[in-house]
DNA sequence: TTTATTGTAAACACCC
DNA sequence: TGGGTGTTTACAATAA
């Protein structure tokens, strides 16, 4: 219908570094993941055996993840120092950085930010404290930080809502006490996806200046510039870094509490009715890894129509899949494990949307939190409640179950050592051949 | 040339 | 009833 505002190849010439705005598009081919990928990936991928040993026998991305790890800082609490090299107010505007970011800040006001829907909302969301933004929150932080949009046509809030709906990387959170507190619900990161939001954001024209400019002083949550991005970046593959050794242990803990998830959705596949429910059909990081390894096993679940991927998820979903499938390894930390897992699988469990408040999810994890969360329990007096038939046969089969994700949680921990030896074993060779260099 | 990604528009439904 | 929100579809532009 008509031309497309901002997208013409005049806007785009004009926008600093359009050329470069594949957004997403980069980490969308993670099934195809090269090295530049691999960096911020997480490495646990235990269960693709294929992809396990190109890892195992590849350790490239040893070399790289060293580099990176050298230029991250943080403050205090653990809170990352925010680089602002992108500053569109005109503050603190950097003398360091590449020349790429020269001008364009003095443009950006007026022209459109190099930075996808995608990558907007994902800003405005790990912005938040909370790390959770209604949409009008969302279109508060664009403004304010990108006020091309503030005389933009209003399509851009539509483009955003489209994003969030559609884009696997936001997972929609229903507010407590229903929505006493304004219309619509809570938007949040998946987890599952922020590697790949943060090598996006990488492949910004100028994230690669992230790592040369520290600020003085830590910035206050509620002035970070655009820039917060590079924090987050930082944040994230430090941690996923960093912690990347838990993985294959959390993938293990997640494998073993969400095994009465995975006997719950043998007895009730789930429907689909919503968008996130579909969004979990594509593979949704959310996807517990039980219930993936129950679907490929006994194909007791909805299988995936190839035809339905499209738009957002399209070949990033098989290779999604074998990510989730490898654990939540690229969950950042357990923390976030204990903060996402839940709540979203919740949702899945049993086809409503039924999030605990955070009241109840405070209360739930407070006593488990990984393990007996308060859906899984729930769940399972659910099916216990129902007294089907099959009951017995069913529980035989959960058993067998059982038994396989314990071998498949051993594996993961077989796996986990070895690269830990070879962590070991790179390291050691890598110190020796510097101390040749030196010779 | 094909495919995937991204942006935009529009229609529709739902809820407050 | 109107506006905000969320979903879905369609199409175009662009990059790989």
């Amino acid at each position: 219908m008509g031309p497309i505002i901002g997208m013409t190849p005049e806007n785009r010439a004009e926008t600093p570094g359009a050329e470069k705005v594949a957004g997403l598009s980069q980490i969308y081919k993670m099934g195809s993941l090269p090295e530049a990928v691999d960096a911020a990936r997480p490495k646990a991928t235990l269960v693709d055996s294929e992809s396990a040993d190109d890892e195992l026998t590849n350790l490239n991305w040893l070399h790289e993840s060293t580099n990176l790890l050298t230029n991250f800082s943080f403050g205090s609490e653990g809170l990352p120092i925010v680089s602002p090299l992108y500053d569109i107010e005109g503050d603190d505007v950097p003398s360091l950085g590449p020349s790429c970011y020269q001008n364009p800040e003095k443009k950006s006001a007026t022209s459109k930010p190099p930075y996808s829907f995608s990558l907007l909302i994902y800003m405005a969301i790990e912005h938040s404290p909370n790390k959770c933004l209604p949409v009008k929150e969302i279109y508060s932080w664009i403004l304010d930080h990108f006020p091309y949009f503030a005389t933009a046509p209003t399509g851009w809030k539509n483009s955003v809502r489209h994003n969030l709906s559609l884009n696997k990387c936001f997972q929609k959170v229903e507010r407590s006490h229903g929505k006493v507190n304004g219309k619509g619900s809570l938007w949040c990161v998946d987890p599952e996806y922020k590697p790949n939001l943060m090598q996006a954001l990488k492949k910004q024209p100028c994230s690669s200046a992230l790592t040369i400019y520290t600020p003085p002083a830590s910035p206050k949550s509620g002035s970070l510039s655009p820039h917060y991005l590079s924090s987050v970046l930082k944040q994230n593959q430090v941690r996923t870094l960093k912690e990347s050794d838990i993985d294959a242990a959390t993938a293990m803990m997640l494998l073993n509490t969400s095994i009465q998830q995975g006997i719950l959705e043998c007895e009730k596949p789930l429907p689909l009715k919503t968008a996130m429910q579909k969004k979990r059909s594509y593979g949704n990081a959310f996807h517990h890894p039980s219930a993936m390894r129950l679907q490929e096993n006994d194909s007791l679940a909805t299988s995936i129509d190839p035809k339905e991927d499209h738009n957002y998820s399209a070949s990033s979903m098989a290779a999604q899949r074998c990510a989730s499938r490898s654990s939540m390894s690229s969950l950042s930390s357990v923390d976030e494990v204990y903060e996402f897992i839940p709540k979203s699988s919740h949702v899945g469990s049993d086809g409503s949307e039924g999030f605990h408040s955070e009241e109840d999810t405070d209360v739930d994890y407070e006593d488990d939190p990984l393990g007996d969360s308060g859906y899984v329990s729930q769940a399972c007096a659910d099916t216990s409640e129902k007294g089907q038939p099959g009951k017995k046969m069913r529980k035989q089969s959960c058993q067998e179950i059982d038994e396989e994700l314990k071998e498949a949680a051993g594996s993961l921990l077989h796996l986990a050592g070895i690269r830990t030896c070879l962590g070991s074993l790179i390291s050691t060779a890598k110190t020796q051949n510097q101390k040749q260099r030196k010779k």
